[in-house]
DNA sequence: CTTTCGTATCGATGGTTATCGAAGTCGACT
DNA sequence: AGTCGACTTCGATAACCATCGATACGAAAG
């Protein structure tokens, strides 16, 4: 768990930034953001696909790009269940991340 | 300060959720994820473009590029004294994300 | 006031990304 | 088997972005 490494302890290292900021990247885009609140607030834990489609107004393969990006810097997991796929939260992932930006306000 | 909306509350609304993409997106690049990390932990909390611009290995326009990001999203501050521009962190702009994205591990 | 030094802006360019329609896959049901 | 519905993958396109060299600006020094 290499420690919840802050931010604001020791400049990070190039590699280590590199993985965080595609997570970063990811959680960069308005869709994506309200896709991981969606999940992240779903009584359950876990969404379908056709939940998330039916709240934004885009096509269904954009959707579904959008979650193999999130499902590849590792924010969700996916399970297929007979015809439906369920998208749920990794929560140490924002764990992590809520973690290296939780500044101390004393300086 | 809106209670410190928390990502697994609700789903966010597609115009807080553009903005604080915004924000995220601008930590979604190697070079200004290490340059925020620079700058907050460097005693004294401030930082000359000098010093930013030593620690990689690109041009300065692009530093600077890169600093104009981050301050456009509120995560730094700058101030000119005398010939040398000081770049500061903006520590209520970090401890947001780190509230949104502070899901509680027990769902 | 011209030079010099630190930093910002500009314009161009190559690489990346969001989006779509079309086609492919995978289960389930008949 | 055949078909239908849910979802993913593919190929294309337009918009975006990181980076650079050249240039401009602002402050101090000579």
């Amino acid at each position: 768990m290499r420690c919840s490494p802050q931010l604001a302890r020791e400049p990070l290292d190039a590699e280590r930034a590199a993985a965080l900021a595609q997570v970063f990247k990811a959680l960069g885009d308005p869709v994506r953001l309200r896709i991981v609140s969606i999940v992240a607030s779903h009584d359950g834990g876990e969404v379908c696909v056709c939940d998330i489609t039916g709240a934004f107004e885009l096509s269904q393969p954009t959707i579904s790009h959008h979650l193999k990006v999130l499902k590849e810097v590792g924010l969700l997991t996916s399970e297929r269940r007979a015809s439906w796929v369920y998208y749920r939260l990794v929560p140490e992932a924002l764990g992590e991340l809520s973690a290296l930006l939780d500044v101390p306000v004393v300086a």
